[in-house]
DNA sequence: CGGGGCGTTGAATTAATTCAAGGCTCGTGG
DNA sequence: CCACGAGCCTTGAATTAATTCAACGCCCCG
């Protein structure tokens, strides 16, 4: 999962045979569909055929360069709309972090209901304005915030999305290389500023992949999200 | 229009001063607005009351942190809806980088039209596919560009998007400072890597606004777009 | 003529990357 | 049962891309 994609752009057959599950498509519609972890769900590039609807697990949607360099733009997971586009190519890749469960809806049935709907189409239209709130704060971090700031911000997002109130701990899904994918870093950059709100006791983390956030007043500051000077982030 | 905007929150009242121009939506909905140069059509913060097409001239999309950084996100020109948010508070602030001419559609009625008008649902659809592109686009140059390639990326947008065929030549709208907070980047290094260009001549760039591509070529390599080895990146 | 706003350029600094080495964990096979 | 290797993660040292700080030039307007 951590290797660098080679194939910028799949090309249809190499797409169609690392997407076995898809052959359901034809025999019904609005199909269940299983994805191990690591099977893509669709490649930059692509021809969209309809909407996944993701029932478990998750999905990291990213876009990569001629040269390998990745960017991951989000994490869907259940309740989340993917492939909601007009647009006659796949710009992004969408693949398993976790084994995942999704409801493939074709394109027409996803027209049908939008049209005669009003709550799907409220609700579809909610998902999109949040998609877009994310990328404008993804492009703010990516911008212009520093590597502590990123590494806090994202911890911040992680325990929101997949805090475990049993053991009070969060599960980190994803490598350091994922997590520097996705916030414009190096693998080495990350784990450094994790290790140093370690040090700091901003945040537990036991193992690589657990943390639990000490002091979130700090955390907050340090990713920027309040008008607090010069915590430790340099 | 080159400051640092100082209230990152617009408090209503501050807010209702600053736009005129809104007293016109209780006289008539569907209603023609005109915005000044740096005028606001609204700020972060304040509660989405519509929609805004604009007709003429360009707006600028932004976030601003705490501190005064600055991320603009996109810029909205002819075409364009503004403010399609589902959402209680508008995550951004947008700003006439030009005078403006928009139509304001309150949302009830743009709610209507979505629900009747199935070729305008479809196309409000596809700009909005459109606009998540661009933002997937836009995470990869800020994530994983280089200066050089964010800035010869920006170049052949603004073509793209503001070429005049009359002259051959294309209007830079923006100040080197709304450059780099587009870019990420501050307003010297956008200014270093333009004159480069233009001392390399890949870029003609008689005065600091106006500009034309002489080698798009090596201006898409020098992008990131081809798999071109070292061109003149670093 | 003077001054403000923008843009350019150089020099010093710094944040993050790159390169390199080593450690931990877990699964497999001897 | 233990040894071994692969895959991640961590950490240090050197390097570098971009920023910061500073000065100066240009152009337009009052």
């Amino acid at each position: 999962m951590n290797t660098i994609i080679p194939i910028p752009h799949s090309h249809p057959s190499v797409a169609l045979s690392q997407r076995v599950s898809l052959d359901n498509e034809d025999q019904s519609h609005r199909n269940a569909l299983r994805f191990d972890q690591n099977e893509h769900l669709f490649f930059q590039g692509d021809v969209p055929r309809g909407v996944y609807e993701i029932l478990s697990g998750t999905v990291i949607l990213y876009k990569v360069m001629a040269d390998g360099r990745r960017q991951i733009q989000s994490f869907a997971s259940a309740g989340d709309f993917l492939a909601m586009t007009f647009a006659d190519r796949h710009d992004i890749s969408a693949e398993a972090l976790t084994e995942v469960e999704a409801l493939f809806v074709p394109r027409a049935a996803f027209d049908r209901r939008l049209q005669e709907q009003a709550g799907f189409r409220r609700s579809v239209f909610t998902l999109i304005s949040k998609m877009l709130q994310d990328a404008h704060e993804q492009a703010l971090l990516l911008g212009r915030k520093c590597a502590m700031e990123r590494t806090a911000s994202f911890l911040i997002f992680l325990k929101e999305r997949f805090h475990e109130p049993s053991t009070g701990f969060t599960t980190i899904q994803m490598s350091r290389s994922d997590i520097a994918d996705y916030l414009g870093l190096t693998l080495e950059t990350v784990s450094r500023m994790m290790n140093k709100l370690k040090r700091s006791n901003v945040i537990d983390l036991p193992q690589p992949n657990t943390f639990r956030i000490l002091n979130m007043h700090r955390l907050l500051a340090l990713a920027g999200e309040v008008e607090d000077a010069d915590s430790l982030a340099a």
